[in-house]
RNA sequence: GGGAGUUUAGCUCAGCUGGUUUAGAGCAUCUGCCUUACAAGCAGAGGGUCGGCGGUUCGAUCCCGUCAACUCCCACCA
């Protein structure tokens, strides 16, 4: 079969995508071999898969590919996250842009439109998934809203409340005007902005004096039940026992004392909103102040404000800073830089809000959580850099908000009768059998409107995936569980990482994965994340489509140490490209030499020390990547894959065995070689899976496919040193002597050197080589010095160049005096060193006897320099 | 206000127990090549007092302190 000039992706992508299934090579049943099991970081159903999933996903296909190559049942299972409020804001902005209005559809209609979109999307991110090259099992594929998985949800709701670790309580909680709902404190992203900090006057009752407030939120005034100072404030002394009178609506309220204000700040007097202010709030409860809740849930105001009802409350605060002006209550304003709240999903200004909701008590999930990390348990890469933030939040956690007022997701299984008591129970029969009164029936129950937050859901992940929640015996669950490892981005490490390790530890006793991998986040090349608005991340399936899916595979990874932010930047992905038409051009030229064969009529080959050189170069390199597996430096393991098929492989190894125009290749070495390549290929192929199975197969007819094929380790690592490195600096520096010195090709060159280097040079194998690799028509090679020889140091040897044509020595005299002066510079800092006694005494013999050598080495470069020179 | 991280070539980054490193790679730049696997390539070159200062050490890109710049996380100061 002619192959193409350049390789193209897209044949080979499709057909090994469909073999692989047809094989059912990423199906994983239990058995007898020791399970490698990873569970995907289910993406949201809300749209597709992004640069950062790419990183993800490329991540654990390279571990899970690896893994089964090395003799584990791997087991990747796939699937989505219904992402509660992110996917519910879509669903009602489609809603909203085909007329209809989420208000005036039932419950169970607005489901079925969502379930529709779940459809939709979520097709589209498990293709992207499949176009990646992802090793992911389908026929476990899961949805945290899939009928088992409700279950499991509701059956925790049930047992974490009966355990008394769940309750319901009217608290201060971040509300999310925009979605209508609440949010768990995880859900606020705070981002500073420049707003106006309003001085306002409020009348002493019975008095002409007024108090001045400093606030943000002037629309805020009307829910004012306080004006709070510090009692050491001798300002404020003479106004104990007094009363304030609130502006706008002349509430009259009392002036009280309390250590929480900042003397400092504003005028010292803080006004006092205990409905909307977390720290009024505790103020509020402290004092026991009245609380007025003047926002309806939409952040319009309610009728408890009295003015500006109805009004969105940033246009209520134009309005009450115009009218306050107007009354002159306005002392002064001034620019101030603030923290505020934001919805991580709708964007909208969080505003503090008491009201009913439910939520976990998180201080009994903490210490266990905890424990498993430091004891070591549960280890992070990279390093223990997310340690500290993951002990903090854990130390520090509070309670977790968990209702949401949305349609879409796990309902509450909480049964209210018509006395206004409820019941938490899986179904409607169960709690009516609960709450045991003879005189209702399950038409007089009604179920709690609200949804669970969407990481309730997400906590049981590597659990319910096997039906752990529902059947904790199953076979599945006992042979997959604990998973092996954890790859997620880190901003995730507080809603996601920790909660499953609660879990876990709650229904497990056992922690949920042995190692939890974070990758960065990917930026663009501004450094700016990824986002949709900004509209600077690429589409997934445009880049395959131009690169090939290896390349975007190889391209991200590249340069995406474990932890580290990485800067996207399309040329990594030329880069993979490149990589790929390299690989295919070996096999190329490879499969030239197949039709060319000739065997050795007794003796070694002329190649043997090519082949032995690049046998230990794979040895050593295949040993480096086993090693950079197991610490997860996985680009460094890509690195030196790159490397040693570009540059030893193809520059050096094939260049040195391949024969001449006419010549033919013996069949030992072509057999070698083949065996290398192979080998190469595999040690690539969870990097670059398409494009390996595709020349696995083109070598030679094979049994099986490469993604099933097991992986060898060599016994040992190299024991003969074959000074490979010596002879490629030797090439490069001839070939460098005729670049400046503008030697025309095929010009004899002749070689000087020591006794010592005479046999290496000398032996034919290395002369065919050199006398190939320099393009030279002749090659002397002797021991004489020539006294008008160019000089040429390879590592601590000497080596004269000396051509019929005469060379520059202008040019040359130039090199020789540059060379001679860094040669001094190095001897003096060489001796420094040694002619320091304390170094001499303190160092360990090697490192000495080093140093010594590089004088002796450096003494005799400058001495032939020296002689050199005099020479020209 | 606390905490963490980063700072090495024009750009993106390696350099994981301090001495074979007066520091490496990819991309970019420059020079020469359409050499019969690959111009998505080959050959060669230039480019860095390893953020500043101080300390520990015989010896520091590496360890410690400090300063500076950038990034991120956490926190209820109106």
């Amino acid at each position: 079969m002619e192959l193409s000039k350049n390789y193209i992706p897209e044949q080979v992508e499709n057909k090994w995508t469909e073999l692989w299934k047809q094989k059912g090579y990423f199906k994983s049943v239990p058995d007898d071999r020791k399970a490698f099991t990873v569970v995907i970081p289910p993406p949201n159903v809300t749209g597709v898969l992004h640069m950062g999933h790419t990183l993800n996903e490329t991540v654990q296909d390279i571990l899970v590919r690896k893994a089964r190559m090395s003799g584990f049942n791997a087991c990747w299972v796939p699937g989505s996250d219904h992402a509660s409020i992110a996917t519910e804001a879509k669903v009602v902005q489609m809603l909203k842009e085909k007329g209809i209005d989420k208000n005036n559809l039932s419950r169970e209609k607005f489901l079925e439109y969502a379930f529709e979109w779940k459809e939709k999307y979520g097709g589209i991110i498990y293709n992207q998934i499949e176009r990646l090259g992802c090793s992911v099992d389908w026929d476990r594929v899961n949805f945290t809203m899939d009928d088992h998985y409700y279950q499991a949800v509701i059956k925790v709701f049930v047992d974490l409340h009966d355990k008394g670790l769940i309750y319901r309580g009217a608290r201060m909680i971040n509300w999310d005007p925009a979605a209508k709902t609440a949010l768990s404190d995880e859900e606020v992203e705070y981002k500073e902005i420049t707003g106006k900090l309003y001085y306002v006057k409020y009348q002493i009752s019975d008095s002409d004096e007024y108090i001045v407030i400093a606030t943000q939120r002037p629309e805020t005034i009307m829910g004012d039940t306080a004006i709070c100072v510090n009692p050491t404030d001798e300002r404020y002394h003479h106004l104990k026992g007094k009363h304030a009178i609130v502006p706008l609506v002349n509430r009259k309220v009392p002036i009280i004392f309390d250590e929480y204000v900042d003397k400092e700040f504003g005028t010292g007097a803080l006004k006092v909103t205990p409905a909307h202010d977390i720290n009024d709030y505790n103020l509020g409860l402290k004092h026991n102040l009245e609380i007025v809740d003047t926002l309806n849930e939409d952040g319009t105001l309610s009728e408890a404000a009295q003015v500006f009802v109805g009004m969105d409350r940033f246009e209520a605060r134009k309005k009450a800073v115009e009218q306050l002006a107007a009354e002159g209550l306005l002392y002064k304003e001034e620019e101030y830089t603030t923290r505020l709240g934001f919805s991580q999903r709708t964007n909208a200004v969080v505003e503090p809000r008491i009201s009913t909701q439910w939520f976990v008590k998180m201080k009994e999930f903490a210490e266990p959580a905890l424990k498993e990390v430091v004891e070591g348990r549960i280890q992070i890469h990279p390093g223990d850099k997310f340690l500290a933030t993951y002990k903090y939040w854990l130390e520090n956690v509070k309670d977790w908000c968990i209702s949401r007022q949305l349609w879409w997701g796990q309902r509450i299984p909480a049964w209210y009768a018509p006395d206004g008591s409820f019941v938490v129970a899986e179904t409607r029969d169960s709690a009516l059998a609960k709450l045991n009164n003879v005189q209702w029936t399950v038409d007089d129950l009604t179920q709690d409107e609200d949804v669970l937050d969407t990481w309730f859901s997400s906590w049981l992940w590597p659990i319910e995936v096997f039906n752990g929640i529902n059947e904790p015996n199953n076979k599945e669950i006992s042979y997959y569980y604990p998973t092996s490892v954890l790859v997620t981005g880190q901003d995730i490490i507080f809603f996601w990482v920790a909660r499953m390790v609660m879990a876990g530890m709650q229904y497990r006793n056992e922690k949920p994965f042995e190692h939890v991998y974070f990758t960065g986040m990917v930026r663009d090349k501004q450094g700016r994340k990824m986002s949709k608005q900004l509209g600077n991340s690429p589409d997934l399936l445009e880049l395959i489509d131009k690169y090939g899916a290896d390349a975007v595979r190889f391209g991200i990874m590249i340069s995406s140490p474990a932890g580290n932010d990485l800067l996207f930047d399309e040329a990594s992905l030329e880069q993979g490209r490149n990589f790929n038409n390299k690989l295919w051009n070996a096999l190329k030229l490879i499969r030239m030499w197949e039709g060319k064969q000739s065997t050795v009529k007794g003796g070694q080959s002329t190649e043997s020390f090519a082949v032995n050189w690049f046998e230990n170069k794979l040895k050593d390199a295949k040993a480096d990547v086993e090693g950079y597996y197991k610490s997860f430096q996985l680009s460094e393991a890509l690195k030196t894959i790159y490397s040693l098929i570009w540059d030893d492989f193809c520059s050096s190894y094939l260049e040195w065995v391949k024969p001449g125009i006419d010549e033919s290749i013996d069949s030992d070495t072509l057999k070698m070689t083949l065996f290398f390549y192979e080998e190469l290929i595999q040690l690539l192929h969870p990097f670059m899976p398409f494009i390996t199975e595709e020349i696995y197969h083109l070598i030679k007819p094979q049994e099986d496919d490469l993604c099933v094929k097991q992986y060898k380790l060599f016994d040992s690592a190299s024991s003969i040193i074959l000074d490979g490195a010596h002879l490629k600096l030797v090439i490069s520096k001839i070939r460098e002597v005729r670049a400046k010195n503008k030697l025309p090709n095929k010009e004899p060159i002749s070689l000087s050197c020591n006794t010592q280097l005479l046999d290496f040079y000398t032996n034919p194998s290395i002369q065919k080589i050199l006398l190939k690799q320099v393009n030279a028509s002749r090659l002397k090679i002797n021991e004489v010095q020539s006294t008008n020889s160019i000089v040429i140091n390879v590592g601590t040897d000497k080596i004269y160049i000396e051509t019929e044509k005469v060379v520059d020595s202008r040019s040359q005299k130039q090199e020789l005096l540059k060379d001679l002066d860094y040669q001094k510079n190095f001897l003096n800092s060489v001796l420094k060193k040694l002619s320091n006694e304390r170094f001499v005494q303190n160092a360990k013999a090697d490192v000495v006897e080093l140093e010594r050598k590089k004088q002796a080495d450096a003494e005799a470069r400058i001495k032939t320099i020296e002689e050199s020179l005099v020479n020209l």
